[in-house]
DNA sequence: CTGAAAGCGCTTACAG
DNA sequence: CTGAAAGCGCTTACAG
């Protein structure tokens, strides 16, 4: 029922604590047979060297705080499955906040409290007032799928890691040239979010190069039905309805599917097409079939870990890193007219 | 960059560290000038107490483990947000664990080095050998959304909270009966899952209690992948086709509305009736529709709470609390044959 | 109300 | 290789 210590094990093993303490560091010298002798008495006694003791010794608590909002958008489960694994592999471990505001702030004194060694924020920004409070505890932080205001001097403030997601955007502009789409409308996330403003800066430019103007916009906050109403005011009208949207993410894809299909009796691709971002699990499901950007994780995840390291290593400035993003044709983009554009062939096909 | 103490704030203050311990300490007597000193120092100096020295000394971490594996189900998300947020409020934190595989044993001796107050497990169980660990170390554990195995004593071993899933079964049963149905299928979870064994137990009680047979089952281990695999072997015989699918979750409900509309052309329901359990997010999605049985997340997640907080508090005894479900009637379940059975309508509408 | 002191369970130079 | 000792940053009786 009571804590067994080192001490205890020192004891039983006829040893000085600090024997203990080093046959549970590893790369410590201890004599073999000790070792084997206080290890059989930390067996018998069930003996767990102390984190919480170790952290306060080494300063090093091997814990990352993951800051995070919006679980319903499938994206963020998988990413915090991922990032875990890989932490974890690495011997570090995971404090987990849900912050439902997007001003993570008082959240983030409570994690400085527990002296985590680094900080990751998804989806969620932090004033300028708290990144510089942890610049100066000495407190790495990288924002995932975000990216920081630019500094002062030019510098980003914060590292940072997400995709490309300019090229992303533009990448589906070209895309809807291609197949002939003329009156183009996009969804946007939420209006601070640089996903958003990136991937809607893509478009623009696949749009302008092509000398198209953008056909419409509207804005569905990252939310399920939120996306909805902005769907159903976008596609009010008849006789200027879009004839392909984009959407900033696929869970507004998905929300914007439901809704043509069932409310307005539109059928996709036919009547008008449909592409997201993320390429979360379900828009591979039959029912949806999204054609969408996929972000890849893994990447990012490694990215997030390696910027992590670095800085905890010492490296002291800021970086931000992106990661290629790649097309993933399905069966939500039609062909229009008889523009010269190609049928979506060479699908990447996701079972 | 270097850290700020409890002494540096004395310094300033010119009080002793003893007494800016007190300030920070709810409850403790500190003179209300002393204390405003002591304040305002801290806050110049930007002076966080540092929870890992103070856990040491209090030995309470005020840290929750919480041992998660599928993610990819929509419900655990769900179930994080809101553990998060309930213990978020009540002071704790979440030291969150990806436990790939179903024995969570080694990531247990990990958590357990961290000193948690608490572990809640989620969609996992311990061996019994953990669970004896954890007992003797002191710290409450709590099975959500699994029972324990039975002890030697007929007690239960551990804590747990979860549906009233053989109830919940039980409606889906008398609903699929009096709807007309004759020839019911299961598609079991992982075997050896309370819930898959409890939620069966409750459709054999309505189909017993009609004297009507089980007309077909397999397994789909939770996963998406394999609840198609296992629907397509139980329908290849279209002279002997299920007329209703119960299914022991969503996530595998509408891996088989998918199936079973795209790969074998049935319609539901008109040619089969679907049921899964969870009303997860998804289910309530025009393209599913799906009729199901919704476990109370927030009862649950409010239990758990009180499990935790009342065996932290010395309340030795293991106990299982099962919280009602309901039935959410969508459109996944048709009525059969001349059946006296009554229209599907008591629908809860949900949006 | 306040301060000096002991102690939480470790790690890590420092001698031997 | 091994042990005695200092110290990580707090809390909490104990005197005053």
């Amino acid at each position: 029922m009571k804590k067994v210590t080192a001490h205890d094990v020192a004891r039983l093993a006829e040893v000085s604590q600090s024997a203990v303490s080093r046959t549970f560091t590893p790369g410590a010298s201890v004599a073999p047979d000790t070792r084997e002798r206080i290890e059989k008495a930390a067996r018998k006694l069930g003996y767990r060297p102390n984190a919480i003791a170790r952290s306060l010794i080494t300063r090093r608590s091997r814990i990352i705080g993951l800051v995070m909002s919006y679980l319903e958008n499938q994206f963020y489960p998988v990413v915090i499955e991922r990032l875990c694994q890989a932490l974890q592999q690495d011997g570090y471990h995971v404090l987990l906040f849900i912050s439902q505001t997007e001003d993570a702030d008082e959240v983030l004194t409570d994690i400085l409290q527990y002296q985590v060694d680094g900080i990751v924020m998804a989806s969620t920004s932090l004033s300028s007032a708290l990144a510089s409070d942890c610049q100066n505890a000495g407190i790495p932080v990288v924002l995932f799928n975000r990216v920081a205001q630019m500094g002062a001097m030019g510098a980003y403030a914060t590292s940072s890691v997400t995709s490309q997601n300019r090229d992303g955007g533009r990448m589906v502009g070209e895309l809807l040239l291609r197949t002939g789409h003329r009156r183009i409308a996009w969804l946007a996330g939420a209006e601070n979010a640089s996903t958003s403003r990136d991937r809607e800066a893509g478009l623009r430019d696949a749009l302008e190069a092509a000398g198209m103007p953008l056909h419409a916009r509207a804005v569905g906050h990252y939310d399920f039905a939120e996306a909805r109403r902005a769907v159903l005011a976008m596609f009010k009208d008849p006789a200027n309805r879009p004839d392909a949207l984009f959407s900033a993410n696929d869970h507004m894809a998905i929300a914007a599917l439901e809704t043509l299909r069932t409310e307005l009796g539109l059928e996709v691709p036919r009547d008008v097409s449909v592409v997201g971002f993320d390429n979360v699990p379900q828009a591979a499901w039959p029912s949806f079939h999204l054609t969408t950007v996929q972000q890849n994780i893994d990447e990012m995840v490694d990215a997030t870990r390696n910027l992590l390291f670095d800085q905890m290593g010492g490296q002291i400035m800021a970086r931000s890193v992106d990661v290629p993003c790649v097309l993933v044709e399905r069966g939500t983009v039609g062909v229009r007219d008889g523009q010269a554009g190609r049928k979506p062939t060479k699908s990447r096909k996701t079972p």
